[in-house]
RNA sequence: GCCGGAGUGAUGGAACUGGCAGACAUGCGGGUCUCAAAAACCCGUGGAGUAAAAUCCAUGUGGGUUCAAUUCCCACCUCCGGCACCA
């Protein structure tokens, strides 16, 4: 072998992407079907650290996999469309489309610098003409399925901007643009029926193998309650309903609260509008601390089906319109909200429950107690703990057909109507004829105008006449069309199947592909999607399931939510001046450097905190292996070793290779990088007191073959020069990983004391005496009485003494 | 407030089903090389204690179970994340 270069990150690594972009996927027919997938990113114009750690985690997986000899798809895509490349066209003119593609470029460029496999001729962007006709299909599938439909709900208006805010654009209560007060409108909106699913939603959450935290959030989100509807009939006639999860507390009712919006406020409150308007607005506040309780008394009264007591009712600003029927039955004396309410306006409380095993507390209440306990004061039911009589009082008034068991959800339908012009248009056109007429699928898709202007107010939508203006499909009339355009979750609802079956121009995937490759075996994100995308992605995938486009009613088997990537202790932003560049990491370390140090500070769900230092570390690491190179090169020959030098060697490669495989199906890459340096050191040491040992050459082809995962491209070159294979992960001898030699550790009262050598195979007794014969050991228990031994074989032996 | 997660050297973090706490790395101290520095390499590095040992203390705090607890149980403290007037 010639001399070895110097390790030169850059020389290689250019050399490489070279070779490894014009290299096609492997066909692996043989091998397991293994989908790997990672979030795609919203082209936003550069990388960051997050995205670089997403999919180092994702890449070193998959190419541990395929060495493993598994059939690995592992595609990547783009999240193009959304509000940042509309903000850049109303900032500096360019055009979003034009914006959007100039970013992606970028992007693939730092992607394949960073050694990433993707399969990219399965490349996915959402903002292409064949994605946004598959979309619209979509939606209009769920039109006809009764999955989509209008309704007028509250919106986010910027009277400044005259456009439409998402949640998180309003600040405080400001448009975060130009800081006019956002006001709250009504609007006709799209919904998809999201709200079908709540229960398999809920329910299949069990058998997904995703982090606990990212359960119990969806669990949350989707907010299951079981209770009771029970009419309160209303003094002047008529009534009013209510739904309770508390039907126990049922006697301890002392007053009604209605929300503000309550439709029976027009027919019993016409003499209190202004006060009303005034509720109105304060309930309206988004306020970070908690607000004032404040509430109107009406005039009627309620009276409680079930002692007939006549009780006030107020319209009060802490009851939800959205939720329930927008009325309650008001327990102050159970429960908090109600407490603070009956304290401002005096309003009687009764005690109903009593903590069990206690004595009833009456009417001086310092707090609402609003846990379980037994019924008192409450007719036929007094002496009945909570959750039986619960079912009781609620049976027995839906007895009466005054009641009815229901199941209440916080999960609401998802808006998907956005007044944007960067999304996907919906396919409807409003006829005044026809009504609401669906865009044939003959002419999907349904394309962005070119005309739009974007000054920053308005959708540019409904400025662009070539866009509105439309020709009926039913009655070939004039109509105007649809200038909404979809919420990008719908984009990425759905792109995993896409990936499978890119090219498809007769349907958006085939169900034969589909049903081989779904669900993914594993999806790799930040946690900020745990709501949203991933329950979105999910009803999806149920949708369409019922539509009979595929088996799967899950989308994704298995979740890692990777931590956030942080500097000096804190997020990374521009504003702070803590951004560490992905392109100057690549630049003055490498991407292999780059790819170690991420996956080695930190395993992959914590949050990691960049450090140069650590970096530097990385790179070394890499440096020392490559001098390996040089070492071998430059010998003259292996020289023999002792065979006890030799047993260890093999006893550290078997133990070594076992380690890091079962790491790395773990995705403990941290632990795995460690045990490929201890090996590295290991021979360094046995190199450095028996030069360029037998068994050197390959123990360095296990470290680089090791390593590949890791850090492809420096593996890739020294492959090359040591003429080896990296397509195969090495196996281990089980038989190499017993060790005959062995020390016995001994504890006497559970504390070390003494090491003896013995191997397994030694009998207890051996030991005993052994280690009853150790100086060390008579320290501790000459004079005492053995009251008894305990050993685990092979490992340890404690005497426990007495006195 | 509720739900989830985490507290281990100066730092990032190891310790697999309860069995040698601190692997691996960073930093720091010392050394080799050098005119000098950087790089590289070698040695040391939880705290107290000692001439060196021995020994004692130590995994957020306080209890418990056990021959044995970072690991299991109970209570509490702190930090991070999510939800939050959902009746």
């Amino acid at each position: 072998m010639a001399g070895i270069p110097e390790y030169d990150f850059k020389k290689i690594e250019e050399k490489w992407s070279k070779i490894f972009a014009e290299r096609k996927p492997a066909s692996k027919a043989g091998g397991k079907k293994f989908y790997l997938l990672e979030m795609f990113p919203y082209p936003s114009g550069a990388l960051h650290m997050g995205h670089m750690r997403n999919y180092t985690i994702g890449d070193t997986y998959k190419r541990f996999l395929e060495m493993k000899g598994m059939n690995v798809f592992y595609p990547m895509g783009y999240d193009a469309f959304g509000l940042p490349a509309e903000n850049a066209a109303i900032k500096s003119g360019i055009h979003p489309r034009e914006w959007t593609m100039k970013n992606i470029e970028n992007m693939i460029l730092q992607q394949k610098r960073m050694g990433l496999s993707y399969d990219w001729e399965r490349m996915v962007i959402t903002c292409g003409a064949d994605y946004v006709k598959w979309n619209q299909w979509f939606f209009l599938k769920f039109l006809e399925k009764g999955l989509a439909y209008r309704k007028e709900s509250s919106i986010n208006w910027c009277p400044g901007c005259r456009t439409v805010l998402a949640n998180e654009q309003v600040h405080s209560g400001k448009c975060w643009r130009c800081e006019s007060v956002v006001e709250s409108r009504k609007l006709e909106q799209w919904f998809f029926k999201i709200t079908n699913y709540a229960e398999e939603l809920l329910s299949a959450l069990n058998e997904l193998d995703w982090p606990a935290k990212v359960k119990s959030q969806q669990e949350h989100w989707i907010g299951k309650s079981e209770g009771v509807e029970i009419d309160f009939p209303l003094e002047e006639g008529g009534a009013l309903k209510v739904f309770t999860t508390r039907p126990d507390t049922l006697w301890g009712a002392t007053f009604m609260a209605i929300s503000a919006e309550h439709t029976i406020l027009e027919k019993i409150a016409r003499d209190k509008k202004d006060e009303i308007g005034k509720l109105k607005a304060s309930a309206a506040v988004q306020s970070e601390e908690e607000k004032e309780k404040f509430g109107v008394r009406l005039t009627t009264r309620a009276i409680n089906p079930v002692n007939g007591e006549k009780i006030p009712i107020f319209a009060a600003n802490f009851v939800l319109m959205e939720y329930g029927t927008g009325a309650i039955m008001c327990v102050p004396a159970h429960d908090k909200r109600d407490f603070a309410f009956a304290k401002k306006y005096g309003i009687p409380m009764w005690a109903v429950i009593a903590p069990e095993g206690r004595k009833p507390k009456d009417a001086s209440l310092e707090d609402a107690y609003t846990d379980e306990g037994v019924l008192i004061n409450s007719g036929d039911f007094s002496g009945l703990k909570s959750a039986e009589a619960r079912k009781k009082i609620s049976a027995a008034l839906e007895k009466k057909g005054i009641a009815k068991i229901v199941t209440r959800w916080h999960l609401r339908d998802w808006l998907v109507s956005r007044q944007r012009y960067w999304g996907c248009p919906i396919p409807v056109v409003y006829c005044e004829k026809c009504g609401i007429v669906p865009v044939p699928e003959k002419d999907l898709p349904v394309l962005l105008p070119d005309d739009a202007l974007f000054t920053g107010e308005g959708n540019p939508l409904d400025g662009s006449k070539t866009f509105r203006e439309a020709l009926c499909p039913k009655c070939g009339g004039a109509s105007e069309r649809e200038t909404d355009t979809l919420d990008t979750f719908v984009d990425s609802s759905w792109y995993f199947l896409r990936y499978l079956d890119s090219k498809n121009t007769d349907k958006p995937f085939s169900r034969e592909i589909a049903d081989d490759w779904m669900p993914v075996n594993q999806y790799i994100g930040g946690i900020e999607h745990a709501t949203m995308h991933l329950i979105y992605a999910r009803f999806f995938t149920k949708a369409l399931r019922d539509m009979g486009m595929l088996k799967a009613g899950e989308p994704f088997k298995k979740l890692l939510c990777q931590g956030m990537v942080l500097k000096d202790g804190g997020k990374m932003s521009k504003s702070k001046g803590n951004t560490v560049s992905v392109d100057d990491m690549l630049n003055e370390y490498g991407a292999d450097t780059g790819r170690l140090f991420i996956l080695f500070a930190s395993p992959p769900e914590k949050d990691l905190d960049w450090s140069e230092e650590g970096v530097r570390g990385c790179s070394r690491f890499l440096t020392r292996v490559w001098k390996m190179l040089s070492l071998l090169s430059d010998s003259d020959g292996e020289k023999e070793i002792p065979e006890d030098s030799a047993k260890e060697l093999r006893w550290m490669t078997a133990k070594t290779v076992r380690d890091v495989e079962e790491d790395l199906y773990g995705f403990r890459f941290n632990t795995a990088i460690s045990s490929i340096q201890e090996f590295v050191n290991f021979i360094r040491e046995m190199q450095e007191r028996c030069g360029v040992f037998r068994g050197f050459g390959q123990s360095l082809k296990t470290v680089i073959t090791l390593l590949h995962p890791f850090a492809p491209f420096m593996t890739s070159e020294a492959a090359e020069i040591l003429r080896m294979d990296l397509g195969k992960f090495p196996g281990f001898s089980k038989t190499a990983l017993e060790r005959t030699v062995k020390e016995i550790i001994i504890e006497v009262n559970g504390k070390l004391r003494s090491k003896i050598p013995a191997g397994p195979e030694a009998e207890k007794d051996e030991i005993v005496n052994a280690a009853l014969a150790d100086v060390k050991v008579r320290n501790w228990t000459d004079g005492k009485e053995i009251k008894k031994t305990i050993y685990i074989p092979g490992k340890l032996l404690n005497i426990v003494t007495g006195g």
